[in-house]
DNA sequence: ATATTTATTTAGATAGACCTAAAATATTGT
DNA sequence: ACAATATTTTAGGTCTATCTAAATAAATAT
């Protein structure tokens, strides 16, 4: 298949976007409602541009059993990532933007269509390979940097690893992270752990936390 | 008047940024017509969104007598005319972009929304006061750097400027000028002036040029 | 001054992207 | 197995931004 250089509708990028986060933690096709809950709309309004996509060859789709992206829109969903991370490395590198206020802006700056300008921003970045909040820039083919990284959840007791990434990138998770200087490149030890409710005491720097389980299921760290 | 956060659509923008710029060149109200060729569309189209402007009090419209901006029409007008000339700074300057490739790529950044990116970017940039093409960049509140230039053509024989700008700035213009080794802040002397057909013999360097009365109608200069 | 031309507006359609409400299909629980 | 529940689709409507064709108003030319 040769390069595709079709633009699409804002829409559209935005459904293919959800339809490949869905994708990766859905086990069989992605189902109406889960894109409709993604995308914020209803249910009928996502079997509407399903079929539009389907007309595209964008998705696969059957009536009645959930849509998976053909190879064309997985690409098409990888450009529109790699657009997205790469304003992220701008906006925090460059623009001195916090980790957690980049997302929205990223979110508009990906619907920019023009290959070159990110075949430039990329070159004016340095290339990078991660973007601010450690997940993986797909390369202008498409292909991701697999890393080898746990959930910090995974670790035991007096194991201790590298902040590598964030699950969940929302603000206020985000922020919550600032409050403990936990950061992508952190070292964190894990000092305790609770079997019951999955909390942990973990060292950071000097300092000691307590965090919850749920904390410790968003942060991926690196052990070596 | 207050700041108003509102936010219009991309068509909407579209089409205040037309008004402006066909404003500046008309002495009465904008004609329909004059819209529609800007904008690349029919006079109905055009009819049908000065109504939806003039419901939101962005121009004052009377049937049949053309338009005009309000002052919250022009506002808007300017902060995206600073959005457009601030990205192409960008996109010249940080990007290495040619000046005749970034109109295009700008008429798409400058709808992104978010002011404090814009200040941020302003800021990135070294606060300029021209774009790549010598268009003053209006300030947050939208004021406009006066300068004193004149077009070339204006020039007599003898006299010699600054180019400090260009009132084209087609690709075609941009890369004819390119081989004349003529960009922002280029000496010319007028060497000759035909009073015939306004065409000029001009020195750029060591090199002589002849140039048509066109070309020197849309080259400004500054004397000083 | 009036007929012709040009400009502008209205009326009615279409396409994209959404909605609600109702119908059809799948899934599930007993 | 089948009724109850949940999911998905269809049908029909809205809003934006366009269009074409027809009607109306303004400008112009003789």
């Amino acid at each position: 298949m040769y390069f595709c250089l079709m633009k699409y509708s804002l829409s559209e990028e935005n459904y293919l976007k959800a339809i490949y986060h869905l994708e990766k933690i859905a086990a069989t096709g992605v189902a109406t409602n889960a894109i409709a809950e993604q995308m914020e709309t209803k249910p009928s309004s996502v079997t509407d541009m399903i079929k539009r996509l389907s007309d595209k060859e964008l998705v696969n789709y059957v009536k009645y059993q959930g849509v998976t992206l053909t190879e064309k829109g997985k690409k098409t969903a990888l450009t529109i990532i790699r657009k997205h991370r790469l304003w992220e490395v701008f906006l925090v590198d460059k623009l001195n933007f916090h980790w957690d206020e980049v997302h929205e802006i990223a979110e508009q700056l990906e619907h920019i269509h023009s290959e070159e300008l990110i075949t430039r921003l990329d070159k004016f970045l340095g290339e990078p390979d991660f973007d601010p909040h450690g997940d993986p820039i797909p390369d202008k083919d498409g292909n991701i940097k697999r890393t080898e990284k746990k959930l910090l959840s995974d670790l035991d007791k007096n194991q201790g690893g590298v902040c590598v990434g964030v699950k969940e990138s929302s603000p206020e998770f985000l922020q919550y992270l600032d409050k403990k200087k936990i950061t992508i490149g952190t070292k964190i030890k894990v000092l305790g752990k609770e079997f019951f409710d999955g909390s942990m005491v973990i060292l950071v720097g000097k300092d000691q936390y307590f965090i919850s389980k749920k904390t410790a299921e968003n942060l991926y760290v690196q052990t070596n």
